[in-house]
DNA sequence: GACCAGGCACATC
DNA sequence: GATGTGCATGGT
């Protein structure tokens, strides 16, 4: 199966224009938006960080140094705070002993040496270490969520058990290495699939309705969406 | 009241 | 290696 994907995203780019992703006002801001909206609404997500910005504590050393527990209680509304809580501390952490605390020295190094590094930390996965690496660090990194599979495989542009790895290679080896690019396609993708692409699909006024498979979509565990 | 939201780690088979 | 489960709030 082969499709132009900078096709889609011209149509995508057309139809709903720039995204205007990540929201925060630093790199700090954007990596702890990426962990507090794992599996969690992104409203949610902004009181959390409101609570920590009147805090003061959207400045790395001070998020540092708070406790846990404290953390846990002003996050809370992001959902899952306790494991939040932890895991923002992890992070935290790592940055502090290999990087001394700096985003920017952070953000200099190999990319690949640095996703590596996000991916030991404990309640960081791919998703969250893409998110990090492009929209914190400006680098090309694709990111692949539950939309963006949802989105690919309804229209069969990959095969329905593609993992993680196997889509972002898919996506990265059919457009051309530019940060920006990936960073506006993956806001469009959300958009889309959020639109259109939920649990059912809602095909009509789609932007990308003209690249389904005849027939309609796919979906994804073949009893459900196929048969109906 | 059920279901969903911009995941991940860990236990179990 | 695949599958299931805990984590938890707020909106629809």
């Amino acid at each position: 199966m082969t499709v132009a994907l900078r096709e889609v995203f011209q149509q995508l780019y057309d139809h709903y224009g720039p995204q205007h992703w990540w929201p925060g006002e630093s790199a700090l801001e954007i990596m702890v938006g990426a962990v507090l909206t794992q599996n969690t609404n992104w409203k949610n997500v902004e009181r959390a960080i409101e609570n920590l910005r009147e805090a003061g504590l959207l400045e790395f050393d001070a998020l540092r140094s708070i406790r846990v527990e404290e953390l846990a209680e002003l996050i809370r509304p992001a959902g899952y705070y306790r494991q939040k809580a932890r895991r923002l501390h992890n992070l935290l952490e790592m940055i502090h002993r290999r990087y001394g605390g700096s985003l920017e020295e952070m953000f200099a190094t190999d990319p690949q040496l640095l996703r590596r590094r996000l991916l030991e930390v404990n309640g960081i996965g791919p998703e969250t270490a893409d998110s990090i690496l492009l929209y914190a660090g400006n680098l090309p990194s694709f990111v692949v969520d539950a939309y963006t599979a949802r989105v690919f495989k309804r229209h069969g542009w990959i095969e329905p058990d593609a993992d993680y790895h196997t889509i972002q290679q898919f996506c990265q080896s059919s457009l051309p290495c530019d940060a920006a690019l990936f960073n506006e396609f993956h806001a469009l993708l959300v958009r889309v699939g959020k639109e259109h692409c939920g649990t059912r699909p809602k095909c009509e006024g789609c932007p990308l309705a003209n690249l389904l498979p005849e027939g309609g979509p796919l979906g994804e565990d073949r009893q459900e969406a196929g048969e109906a």
